[in-house]
DNA sequence: ATATACTTGACCATTTTAGTCAACAATGAG
DNA sequence: CTCATTGTTGACTAAAATGGTCAAGTATAT
């Protein structure tokens, strides 16, 4: 029941895409970077997105990509979806007229059910409730450095602004 | 996110002794030939059932398994996870600790939400839930057979009760 | 003894995953 | 115009997971 990378990177970057709404242009290289995705399988993943029209790219000088909706428009379902293809557990949850038994199987229903619960998650989240998530969390690691270093500095009234960038982390959720 | 068939198979064998619950010791022959699963394959995959406690098996002759606790002490959960490992989308759901960026990651809380809402379905459902289901499906089947009988044979009057066996059928889940 | 059933371990073909590489096409800057 | 830049496309591939099979072994009832 693992999701793909495609499914985890592809999210990832249209995370990066969703908190740099409004900036313009974002190069696929930088995405790549901040979050450890191989350039030239990035581009590649990135395609079915752009393809339903959540993505836009620009090529040449000064080209990149950017989002094509606010991100309040931008359903983690519909972009998991595309990724991933359908996340049922089964594919006969998908089409039961492929499968004569499905009607008598109670399996069936249980995987069924399942697979609805996840959907009410995935639909139920855009992406700028992520982007609001992630400066939430941004906000209370940056308060609870500060006070770490308070205390260890005996309060010596020093402020130190923390920088958002995140480099050399383990990604999580990378194999 | 697609489950396996080990997952599947599982779950039907286990529906299988749930069904037969009380009457003694099942053939494994005879759970492959009804939930059309390969028998070497069978006879692999339900092991972790067995060294879990949840299945009893017996060899030699007039041998066979059958369930060691009563359905309605068996939780679907659990024999996914011990049939298919954890249903985490992500590795680092079940163990932030690995990866250091968890605590920042906001990907990560959302699969771990996903993970969740699945864990809510499949702890809250057993064998016996499953049981009454199926019971009611062939009752309902049975209904509907029944009438389209009456309405074809112009009320004859004849009653030809139908049998459960379902052969030949192509299995929901199957590959 | 022997037929019956589950057990165990080794093995294997196919499919999926997670990429890489190279050639190409479009775009802006100088 | 041309050249560096940036995304596009298709072919290819190593490694892992999946979905089994096969054979030898062990326990049990008759």
């Amino acid at each position: 029941m693992k999701l793909s990378t495609r499914a985890l990177y592809g999210t990832k970057a249209l995370l990066e895409l969703s908190l740099q709404w409004g900036e313009g242009l974002v190069l696929l290289k930088d995405i790549a970077q901040r979050q450890q995705i191989p350039l030239p399988y990035l581009q590649h993943l990135i395609r079915p997105l752009v393809q339903a029209g959540i993505i836009k790219s620009t090529r040449g000088a000064r080209g990149g990509v950017s989002l094509l909706k606010p991100p309040e428009e931008v359903i983690l379902g519909e972009v998991v979806q595309l990724l991933e293809g359908s996340i049922a557990p089964v594919a006969c949850v998908d089409n039961p007229e492929l499968y004569p038994s499905s009607d008598i199987c109670v399996t069936h229903d249980i995987w069924a059910e399942v697979k609805k619960a996840m959907d009410v998650v995935l639909e139920s989240i855009t992406f700028q409730d992520l982007v609001e998530r992630q400066r939430q969390k941004w906000n209370l690691k940056q308060l609870k450095d500060r006070q770490k270093q308070c205390t260890n500095e005996k309060d010596t009234g020093k402020k130190k602004p923390k920088n958002n960038k995140e480099k050399g982390d383990k990604i999580c959720g990378s194999r």
